[in-house]
RNA sequence: GGCAAGGUAGCUCAGUUGGUUAGAGCACAACACUCAUAAUGUUGGGGUCGGCGGUUCGAAUCCGCCCCUUGCUACCA
């Protein structure tokens, strides 16, 4: 086996918030074949950062009240805490606001503006005149067009579906300042991305790429690439363009760098050289994990930028699904929203590494957590079968042998089945066919099982004349043990340097296993415990309360009041509203439409026919009997699936974010709101 | 509506280039065992492989149409 030399990456996780399950599905999937690769000899080297500039941090920043740099630091030792948590072995975990990337992506622009691939173009777009800003279409809110529902996006409207851009808005106002924005112009720069079109069409036709992403890029580059916009303008959260003043580089052109970044900081302190890595005719294997949401800039941008730049390009992507749980898109209000901090806090990390190991694949498919599954899963295989056999096997080799291993193999057959399966379980880690790996070993973690109790070692070691047969069968399920645990080892390394104490030597890989024999153990002592329905449903309510907690202060004050608000009223024009405490009788779904729940609110002596954009925050069963607030005097409306007569109030960005107004106790049906 | 990926036992999933009575684990039932963190073993029940057509001696597997789920995308409310 020659020794490879390879160089590991996962996505850089966006320094504006906490890593959840998701960021952890991507990690996990990338360390266990790291921990593979080491594991098998290969000089491997698995690098990450954070993802640090953009307007989104620099405005979160300006609302904790500190600066950007702060910002980043703090969101880094948080993302830094939750990956050791996870057993995230990183080489080296960097920041794309370091010197080091600052230095590529000014030397990469510069290569590419010299090789004539940089163009420069005056665009409009829409400008917050107090914070003198230019404003990305999300952080424009307005009327729609067409519908004429307040407090929508600049893309799109919640309510009618309607696309327009920010400029049909009318209303239109700064999510950031409140104020109205204006039409500006400035000089944005633009990569050209389809003087690369030729260039990849080939490579992603080539074996680098999953046969799905490669159809998916197939699909863009047929319909023509653009020119990529590159620059933003200040302020802005990151590194200026040489020879640009005010103009900075926009956040992703910065981010794959960071993988350089990353790579030139750890050369550094580890005396390797940068070139043996990234030039252009560079031996070293390069792969980026990545998830299928961010496959143009990896499949397309990245090597093209590379290409003309004189870098090497990868050697593959590795794309992965996006990850549900209990079978439906992560929602915060259900509490499956789960952030990375708060698995942590109720379970070790190595269950959901091994759940995750059990159902990954190398495909796209998105992956679901089924916590159900996931608790069956965990205690059946890891605790009732694999860990198990090690604790059935060593009280009879200190009872009967002083804790020292028999010096034979008892049963070479056996054996030489699980030894047997090592190259193929080799070739589905490689593959990252992960649940292929485990359902090989659990296979023979049964066939272990069934071989002791055929034997039958506590009925024989009740006797002193085959006391030794009972001796020498433990002996050999310890060393099936220490097969199947190395086998698992990239899995569960904890779990595997717990059973390094316990068998008092090194769980390695090596060409060909050799069984311990006349080799003393330690006692066995519990490694790993059950998973308790309770702590799932903790989780979930813990999951519910930080969402929710998190949401408070920021519902409080979504959008900063100028002086003079674009929608001020008259208290005449509120009093027009006629609002109402409504119990709701019944909710259903509605049959084709994707977003609504039918409700029939009663007022106390009438009821009415709602339609409401709240199925994905709410299931119908959980608010029947619930007060809510209706607005009763909406002219209704008729809707593709009937009529709606009023409108019940709900607060939240949508999706699964969706409140609605409940009335404190005491009120009733009927009463009207002022 | 378009594109992509899926739809196999109650649950989570395998099913290689089409080839005998479709598999595993979990769950369930009975029995056995009682060494083990109530773990393990044996046996069993349970599937019209989303539906309908077609190709074929033979289809879960290939082709067509339809239905459903998820994601992206366009639109309608």
């Amino acid at each position: 086996m020659s020794k490879r030399q390879i160089l590991v990456t996962s996505a850089l996780p966006y320094a504006n918030g906490p890593l959840h399950l998701g960021h952890l599905l991507e990690t996990i999937q990338t360390d266990i074949w790291v921990r593979f690769q080491k594991l098998r000899g290969h000089d491997c080297t698995y690098l990450c950062a954070d993802d640090a500039h953009g307007t989104a941090i620099m405005l979160t920043a300006e609302k904790l009240g500190i600066t950007p740099e702060e910002q980043i630091k703090r969101i880094q030792a948080d993302h830094q805490s939750d990956f050791d948590g996870f057993l995230i072995d990183f080489d080296n975990y960097y920041s794309t606001h370091s010197p080091e990337c600052e230095h590529y992506a000014q030397e990469i622009y510069k290569r590419l503006d010299a090789n004539g691939h940089i163009e420069k173009r005056e665009i409009t777009q829409l400008f917050d005149p107090e914070k003198e800003l230019f404003l990305a279409d999300r952080y424009i809110k307005g009327t729609c067009p067409k519908c004429k529902t307040d407090d929508q996006y600049g893309d799109n409207c919640e309510a009618c579906g309607a696309t327009y851009t920010p400029a049909d808005l009318i209303n239109p106002r700064s999510v950031i300042s409140g104020a109205t924005p204006v039409e500006k112009a400035s000089t944005h720069y633009f990569f050209k991305l389809a003087e690369f079109t030729d260039f990849l069409k080939s490579w992603t036709r080539s074996e680098r790429l999953q046969p799905q992403i490669a159809n998916k890029l197939g699909e863009w580059l047929e319909a023509g690439l653009n020119s990529w916009d590159i620059s933003r303008d200040a302020p802005y959260f990151g590194f200026e363009i040489p020879g640009a003043p005010g103009k900075y580089f926009y956040v992703w052109l910065d981010a794959p760098i960071g993988y350089m970044a990353s790579c030139a900081n750890w050369c550094e302190k580890n005396g390797r050289s940068f070139d043996e890595f990234w030039a252009e005719d560079s031996k070293t294997e390069l792969y980026h994990f990545i998830g299928k949401d961010i496959i143009n800039f990896h499949g397309l941008f990245w090597p093209a930028m590379l290409d003309s730049a004189g870098f090497r390009k990868p050697s593959a992507i590795y794309v992965h699904g996006f990850l549900t749980v209990n079978g439906k898109k992560m929602s915060k209000s259900r509490g499956t929203f789960i952030n990375a901090g708060t698995y942590l806090k109720h379970f070790q990390p190595e269950y959901l590494r091994y759940y995750f190991a059990a159902k990954l694949s190398g495909g796209v498919d998105d992956i679901d957590l089924s916590l159900d599954d996931f608790i069956q899963r965990v205690n059946a295989d890891l605790v009732g079968k694999l860990v198990n056999i090690a604790s059935r096997s060593a009280k009879f080799i200190h009872k009967g042998n002083a804790g020292v291993l028999s010096d034979s193999v008892h049963n070479a057959d056996l054996w030489e089945r699980v030894t047997g399966k090592a190259d193929d379980i080799a070739h589905c880690y490689e593959q990252r066919e992960y649940s292929r790996a485990v359902r090989e070993i659990m296979a023979l973690a049964d066939a272990v099982n069934e071989y002791f109790d055929a034997q039958e070692p506590w009925k024989t070691a009740k006797d002193p004349a085959t006391e030794a047969q009972a001796v020498a069968v433990s002996s050999q399920c310890i060393n099936l043990f220490k097969v199947l645990m190395t086998y698992l080892k990239p899995v569960v390394p904890a779990l595997a340097g717990q059973v390094e104490g316990f068998l008092k030597t090194e769980l390695d890989w090596p060409e060909r296993f050799e069984p311990l024999l006349v080799h003393r153990i330690e006692k066995f002592k519990p490694m790993i415990t059950r998973v308790e329905a309770d702590a799932v449903d903790k989780m979930l309510a813990d999951s519910r309360d930080e969402a929710a907690a998190a949401k408070a202060p920021v519902a409080k004050k979504p959008v900063k009041s100028s002086t003079e608000p674009a929608g001020q009223i008259e208290f005449d024009d509120f009093a027009k509203i006629d609002l109402r405490i409504v119990e709701i009788v019944n909710a259903e779904y509605v049959e084709g439409a994707d977003k609504l729940l039918k409700l029939t609110v009663s007022l106390g002596d009438e009821t009415r026919q709602v339609f409401s954009g709240i199925r994905d925050a709410y299931e119908p069963a959980q608010l029947i009997g619930k007060l809510t607030v209706l607005v009763a005097n909406l002219k209704p409306r008729k809707m593709r699936f009937g009529l709606s007569e009023g409108m019940v109030l709900a607060a939240g960005p949508g999706g699964g974010d969706i409140y609605l107004l409940e009335p404190h106790e005491g009120a009733k049906a009927g009463m009207q709101v002022k």
